[in-house]
DNA sequence: TTGTAAGCGTTATCAT
DNA sequence: ATGATAACGCTTACAA
């Protein structure tokens, strides 16, 4: 029986994965739910199997570590994670092999989108296209993606010799399209304002074009939105959504074998990255 | 340490799930991984972890049945399963407390969508509107609420007297958009056809409008179309889908306490359906 | 009531 | 090599 043999033996054949760490977001959603899929996949291949890490066992609440001490796992997953939650940076500080496709800190290997090049990509084509006023609606930035678009704009903008206002930047204030709507209506409440804008998250992105046209504005015609993520509903949405391609499908395998890898020849930890290329999809909401 | 316990005593706070038993859908399907979502939630106030079933334990093939009594599974859950998989027949046919969110057999508990009424719901419709010819696409009968909902339609059609040609009934060749959309061109080509079909998946219809659209029709001005599942995207499609609502958040809750209520009181299994309400919602693939 | 020992099924160690 | 046995950490049953 497999209890007897991972009391007996050091292995679980069990790998933890934290999902909901910093929001509400379930199985649904599009973007984590394909990394996760991707990396279960490639794992039960190695003969691993998931489990969702709650802070809850039987009936005693426990913190990450202790969980994943008490269930033996063999490495850790964050799907997503809070850098300030003590619960993750406790996990991340301790012997158990943890990988990570959300967030970056000492000691944790991440494979991630290389966020850099996304914007870049939205900036030199908003440049291509014209444009010296160009604007970026970000997520939460309790979500590392999002801060690190947002840095990465900035450090891009004075780079490149572009100014933007502080009013050309608006953070939405959740993760999905009503959130996204509320955006699209204060955007539309601006008198002054760029005509193109990167929009992080292509979930909030249908949000701020619908709430744009609530208010009887064209997109792309009067003002152009780029997404980010490249969601398999993407493309179905009305217009298509241009936007910057994340490759979850890679994000998940890579993570998985590089965790495998450290979980069956464990060295020292350090910080490490895996950026992960990103395209630009260019479709319909901008010209 | 938690597998110590499990060992010594009987119970493992673990509740086993099998989901891609008859597809390769995974976690990004958003009508099922949000039952799955619901259901975890609801067992994890309970103290129960959801663990995914596969088919290999570490390095060795098993049955589900062995998998679950090796893992000593307190129970499970099939959000969707194939009634003719040997492996599904044995697990059911077991003393291990299952429920099913999709198929229904002898000795298994069942929370399903009455989808008797949602069909009803959309030929009663499709009647005040004055249609006589009414036609329904179909998914794949591997899955039963497919081949239910094709059941459901004959026996109502014949019941209220209505008629239909077999070629009145398409059934695509997948779960997916791309499969929709082979529907959708075919459907185009037919010279003689109904003028409102009711597709038994939102994702299929998708696909569905677009095929239509790409052979030149107009949707709902010329064709007609009513989906199911009531998926998050499908108020965000253009037009916007009517379509037959499945409470996906009461089903997964009900069969969590259900599923719960069977571990903690143990009784005979016996064949038993829980039909949960649908609802038709209107919006504007329908005139 | 409190404490002690047996046992859960497998692996790993240590004799033979 | 092969086989017997201790150890894994916790629960539970039984004794004091």
């Amino acid at each position: 029986m497999s209890s007897a043999r991972i009391l007996s033996s050091k292995k679980s054949w069990t790998i933890g994965v934290i999902y909901s760490d910093i929001s509400l977001i379930g199985f649904e959603h599009p973007f984590f739910s394909h990394i996760l899929q991707s990396f279960k996949s490639q794992v039960e291949r190695a003969g691993y199997e998931i489990v969702m890490i709650v802070s809850k066992l039987g009936n005693s609440e426990l913190t990450y570590l202790d969980w994943c001490r008490n269930k033996k796992v063999d490495g850790v997953l964050i799907v997503m994670g809070n850098i300030n939650n003590p619960n993750i940076i406790e996990l991340v500080q301790s012997d158990i092999p943890t990988i990570s496709t959300d967030i970056v800190m000492p000691n944790l290997y991440s494979v991630i989108s290389d966020d850099y090049k996304g914007v870049e990509l939205y900036i030199n084509y908003a440049v291509s296209k014209g444009y010296k006023r160009i604007g970026i609606v970000s997520g939460p930035f309790s979500a590392r993606s999002f801060y690190n678009r947002l840095e990465a704009y900035r450090n891009l903008m004075n780079q490149k010799g572009l100014t933007y206002a502080e009013t050309d930047i608006v953070v939405a204030d959740g993760f999905g399209y009503d959130e996204g709507f509320v955006v699209g209506e204060f955007i539309a409440s601006l008198k002054d304002r760029p005509d193109i804008y990167l929009v992080t998250s292509d979930v909030i992105a249908f949000g701020v074009i619908r709430g744009l046209e609530s208010k009887g504005f064209n997109v792309p015609n009067q003002i152009e939105i780029v997404g980010y993520d490249d969601i398999d509903f993407s493309k179905h949405f009305t217009p298509p959504l241009t936007t910057i391609k994340q490759d979850t499908a890679k994000i998940g395998f890579q993570a998985a074998n590089q965790l495998i890898q450290m979980i069956e020849n464990p060295t020292q930890k350090k910080q490490t990255i895996t950026h992960v290329p990103v395209e630009i999809v260019i479709r319909e909401t901008t010209k």
